[in-house]
DNA sequence: AATTCGGGGAA
DNA sequence: TTCCCAGAATT
């Protein structure tokens, strides 16, 4: 037990990266970094932190920013409920608590966005408090070493983890315990056809021994897709085509978009042409394209998409929801993938 | 307990 | 294709 941390220190110490939010001990920074690496790879989530910390150096820059800004800093990082959160939480960090971060686990953990692995992170790294992260890393490494075939995804699989993760922390030290069992995670136990000849630690490790390293960590549920139809539409004037909010409780809350048809089932080019346009009060329009099937993939969703332009008369009704965007600010609003995938199409065929 | 929420990189 | 990433909130 003892020679498993000091084990994975000597392998941290040796190897782990020079991270941007590993150079501050900013409750705000550390916290900001956890959040844009929920789900999501150092690789994709650096530039974006750099971006965000520039923009945003302290929480009363963040809380005081209107959200489209902070979707925008978001866009094409996913999982945008993360800066609603996390722009909602600064709020929450400014006028509770006078713009300083909180110290205890209890206080961080009612922040909106902040789970217990993010709580736990702040707490740790940038507090020194003894709350252990378990997050896929630690997952990972836990159920190979110490042979945890109970799967992760359970409820008795969390409650296994966490009270081995507690079990192993060291508590002088929790910041440095915490980053050093999740960089061996990311760098050396990885998921698929680790390097076990070199790691340090197979002559006592589990998996390596019993030969079980790819059957663990164990999972039950895999998530199961279903198909979406999304028909956009680009209006154009002269100099501005029209945008929309989406406001539901639905993905891409609160992002822009195109004007768009969503269909229960795949329509045809036909039935495309002859689609009533639910945000034109007259029909004086014509269609100048239609473009080919666009596939997009979500974690639970296919969406299926295409983009039909219409060129419209300076004069045409346009239903009030609708915003008139003159074409050199598109850029300035927050899109999702695809839609921003539409609209460089566009872009290269002017 | 199950579902939803994004997007990308690696094999 | 499949897996999964420094998970959290909602149902």
């Amino acid at each position: 037990m003892q020679e498993f941390n000091t084990t994975i220190y000597k392998w941290y110490h040796l190897n782990h990266r020079d991270l941007p939010w590993r150079q501050t001990n900013d409750a705000y920074k550390i916290w900001i970094s956890e959040i844009i690496l929920q789900q999501t790879r150092v690789a994709q989530g650096t530039a974006y932190y750099l971006r965000f910390i520039e923009r945003f150096p302290t929480v009363n820059d963040l809380a005081s920013a209107h959200e489209d800004e902070v979707l925008k800093l978001w866009q094409g990082l996913g999982y945008y409920s993360r800066a609603r959160n996390l722009h909602a939480a600064a709020k929450t960090i400014v006028n509770d608590y006078a713009g300083t971060f909180p110290r205890s686990y209890e206080e961080i953990v009612k922040l909106k966005g902040i789970g217990p692995y993010t709580a736990a992170a702040v707490a740790s790294i940038a507090f020194s408090l003894p709350f252990p992260t378990v997050d896929g890393n630690v997952y990972r490494v836990l159920a190979r070493y110490f042979g945890l075939s109970v799967a992760i995804d359970s409820t008795q699989g969390k409650k296994e983890f966490a009270w081995l993760a507690t079990e192993l922390l060291d508590k002088s030290n929790p910041g440095l315990h915490n980053q050093a069992l999740m960089e061996f995670g990311a760098l050396q136990c990885v998921p698929q056809s680790p390097g076990c000849m070199e790691c340090p630690l197979h002559s006592t490790c589990y998996a390596f021994l019993n030969k079980q390293v790819s059957e663990l960590p164990q999972k039950e549920k895999k998530t199961k897709q279903s198909f979406r139809y999304f028909y956009y539409f680009l209006l154009e004037t002269g100099k501005d085509i029209f945008m929309e909010k989406r406001t539901e409780n639905d993905i891409w809350k609160n992002l822009y978009q195109l004007p768009l048809v969503e269909s229960e089932r795949e329509l045809s080019e036909q039935e495309l042409l002859n689609l009533q346009i639910p945000f034109l009060n007259n029909d004086s329009y014509n269609i100048l394209s239609v473009s080919a099937e666009k596939k997009h993939v979500l974690s639970h969703r296919i969406i299926m998409a295409r983009l039909i332009r219409l060129e419209i008369s300076e004069d045409s009704e346009i239903r009030p929801p609708l915003l008139r965007v003159n074409k050199k600010d598109i850029s300035k609003f927050a899109v999702p993938r695809l839609v921003e995938l539409f609209l460089n199409d566009y872009k290269l065929e002017e």
